[in-house]
DNA sequence: TCAGTTTATTGATTCAGATCAGAAAACGAC
DNA sequence: GTCGTTTTCTGATCTGAATCAATAAACTGA
């Protein structure tokens, strides 16, 4: 059942003519799939309307039946704590996918807000487990998508329960340009989307002390901040900073 | 595909008869299968030899090629940081899943040590994935499985940013019972088969607090502590200490 | 455009939990 | 059993980040 490399390349190329179809890099990039096979795929992905900033993609309680491929703009999954509060999970950057923690019991367990003007694809799971009886190597590729999401969740435990507030802000600077950069941007000069109470809440600081860092990385000529404009000027002491390892360089790994 | 209740209870009670199946549990327990499936899925499994205390299952970086369910004893997973210590990014005890996010890379992203002897069942994955390709109730339950993974470690996440030493002991404990309910042992009075150290290092807290936080809770009536033996006398006051809220009741569910 | 609101920054103070230090208990090997 | 090691407990001190407080800057919408 192996395809070979022009049958990769000739995907791979269809999905980069085709606009529309982040999607399905979401879901299949590292892997080769016949033509056939992006067209059956490409036929159960619904295009959803715009979300404005601050519209809710799906809410916690919710039954569960889709997954979904950021198109373009960011979103946040969060949910509410006993107290009223909420509690931010994740941020979803263009190519990423959210809502597989939904599959467990047939319910989100978090809402998704978009950050800004969203553009999301919506894949109902059924079809989406359908096809993957179909096509092994999409069935592989599910679970490797969600063994990467658990590997990622663990990096951020270790992140949250033993990191100091400024290996964790570097953290994220580092995570969000490495991302930024695999889509093919720039990855040391990128907008947050978020603001600084959001990361805060991300990563278990308070607003002040993200500001602050914020401040002091400037000082110290590691980042240059303008709002919410952001420049890594010297990623190599960032990385020092955040005591990356060598086998392991996978400290808050893409989605 | 739906399979009836008194195929289900076949099922179950060939589970419960043959005292093997731990691993067979561990996969199916919420699902039903007809026994030529469960025996298809009982042929791929192989019983390792135990593993005395201190022993590792895998090791961080070594190919991937099984997920592992515990028959009995407990076992921790971590990774090394980069100076050197040693993070535990989870417990496992018996009809426990570990293994998981080794399918991503296709290595192992932790290594997994016994902390006492432990007795596992090793299932190769490249059998499970074929098996899960006949047994198309297999292969939705193993998404589940996954996502259940991906919403534990993201309840991990909210107690290590947000809560308290107090909150995180008092949802250890709790978590702990309610395995250890679920497997039909004593939800009130258990061992601890880890250390205060490898406690504290899981939830991001030095073993001294631990220890403390441990003794207050006994000074407050909440538990009864011996060493290793721990009895849990108030528990609803405890769950009040958690701040569990009520749609969500899954502060660090089950694996 | 401007008032009203949210978001960000900066400083002063406080506090939960880390760290340091030492005693007591438990465990393991012989 | 006994010695040595590891684990646990308890107290005293220190510190990183939270909290409190106030200002400045950036949006928002009429």
């Amino acid at each position: 059942m192996a395809y070979t490399q022009a049958q990769a390349n000739r995907f791979n190329s269809k999905l980069t003519s085709q606009c529309q179809n982040c999607s399905l890099a979401a879901l299949c990039l590292p892997i080769a799939l016949v033509d056939e096979d992006v067209n059956r795929l490409d036929q159960i992905i619904e295009r959803k309307r715009p979300l404005k900033k601050g519209e809710l993609l799906f809410r916690q309680g919710e039954k569960f039946d889709s997954v979904f491929a950021v198109r373009t703009g960011t979103l946040k999954t969060f949910n509410l704590t006993g107290n009223g509060e909420e509690q931010i999970t994740g941020f979803y950057c263009p190519s990423e996918l959210l809502g597989l923690s939904g599959i467990d019991n047939d319910i989100y367990p978090v809402s998704a807000k978009a950050l800004e003007t969203t553009t999301v694809c919506e894949i109902p799971f059924s079809h989406l487990e359908a096809l993957s009886e179909q096509i092994p190597s999409l069935k592989r590729q599910l679970f490797k998508i969600m063994s990467r999401k658990i590997c990622n969740d663990q990096d951020m435990m270790v992140l949250l329960g033993k990191k100091s507030a400024d290996e964790k802000v570097a953290s994220f600077l580092i995570n969000l340009s490495d991302r930024f950069k695999r889509r093919g941007y720039s990855a040391t000069a990128f907008r947050l989307s978020m603001s600084r109470g959001e990361i805060g809440n991300y990563l278990g600081l308070a607003v002040e002390t993200v500001s602050r860092v914020m401040t002091r990385f400037q000082k110290n000529e590691l980042i240059q901040v303008e709002g919410k404009e952001i420049t890594l000027i010297n990623i190599e002491d960032m990385q020092k900073l955040v005591g990356k390892n060598e086998e392991c360089d996978s400290i808050l790994k893409f989605e």
